[in-house]
DNA sequence: ACACTATGTTACTAATCACTCACATAGTAG
DNA sequence: CTACTATGTGAGTGATTAGTAACATAGTGT
C-alpha cells in the first residue's frame, strides 16, 4: 500500500467517521426528507444548537451536505442522495449481528 | 425523536465509525478479495500487528468481519460484501467534493 | 437606531481513540 | 518438553472528539 493509497483511505475514512455519529446520522436520515434549518434540525434531534451546528460543520466539511443561506435561516441539504442508500448496508450489517447474538443466546 | 431511534442511531454509528478509520478502511478492501490472516494483512496496510488486531477487533465488534480459527491462524473476512458497495457512494461525495475545491479554485 | 432571531465560534473540560511496548496465550514442530 | 510463530491484551501516553456555556456576527422588522 503506497502513499497515494493512503492519502485515498484517509480521505473516505473522513467522510465515514463524519457519518459514524448518532447525532450526524439522525441528521442525514432527516434531511433524506428534503432540506432544513438548522434550527429544525436540532429540535428534531433533540441536541442543543450550538452542538448540532458543530455537527453540521463536521459533515459539511467532508462533504456529506451542502449549504445555503435563506435569509437569516442556513439551510442545509444532502450533498448527494446516495448517502441513504448505504445505511441499508449498516442495517444489513445489524440484522448479521443480531442474528448472531440469537444463535448465541440459544447456546446457553 | 425517541428513546428507540438514538438507541438505533447509535447502533448504525458504531459500524459507520468502525469503517470510518484508513486503516479499516484499507482492511476492509483487501478483505474484498477474500479471506486473510492477521499477518498477511498488517503486511498489507503496513502496519503493527498489535495495532491491525486492535483494529480487527473494532470491526468484528461493529461486526462488519467475521472471524474463524486455522490453526495457529485467525482468519478474517467481511460479514456482508455490501459493506464494498457503499464504499462506491464514499467516492461519490469525494467527486462532489473534488468538483467543489476546482470551482473555487477558478475563482481566484 | 433598536431589539430580536438564527447561526456560528471560542474556550474549556471530560471522554474516547490510536498507537506502542511488553507480556500472555495458543497452537505447531522438533 | 522446548523453541517458535501467530495473535491478542494490559498499561501508558499523546491526540482527537463531544458537549456546553458564553459571546460574536449577520440578517430582519419596528
Amino acid at each position: 500500500m503506497n502513499a497515494e493509497d493512503k492519502r485515498i483511505y484517509k480521505l473516505k475514512a473522513e467522510v465515514l467517521s463524519a457519518a459514524g455519529h448518532p447525532i450526524r446520522l439522525a441528521i442525514i436520515d432527516f434531511l433524506g426528507d428534503g432540506e432544513q434549518c438548522v434550527c429544525d434540525i436540532a429540535d428534531h434531534v433533540d441536541a442543543q444548537r450550538s452542538n448540532v451546528s458543530r455537527h453540521l460543520g463536521v459533515l459539511l466539511n467532508a462533504g456529506v451536505v451542502k449549504q445555503r443561506k435563506d435569509g437569516l435561516k442556513m439551510i442545509y441539504s444532502l450533498s448527494t442522495p446516495c448517502i441513504l442508500n448505504f445505511m441499508k448496508c449498516v442495517e444489513g450489517v445489524l440484522q448479521v449481528r443480531a442474528k448472531e447474538a440469537a444463535v448465541l443466546l440459544e447456546m446457553l
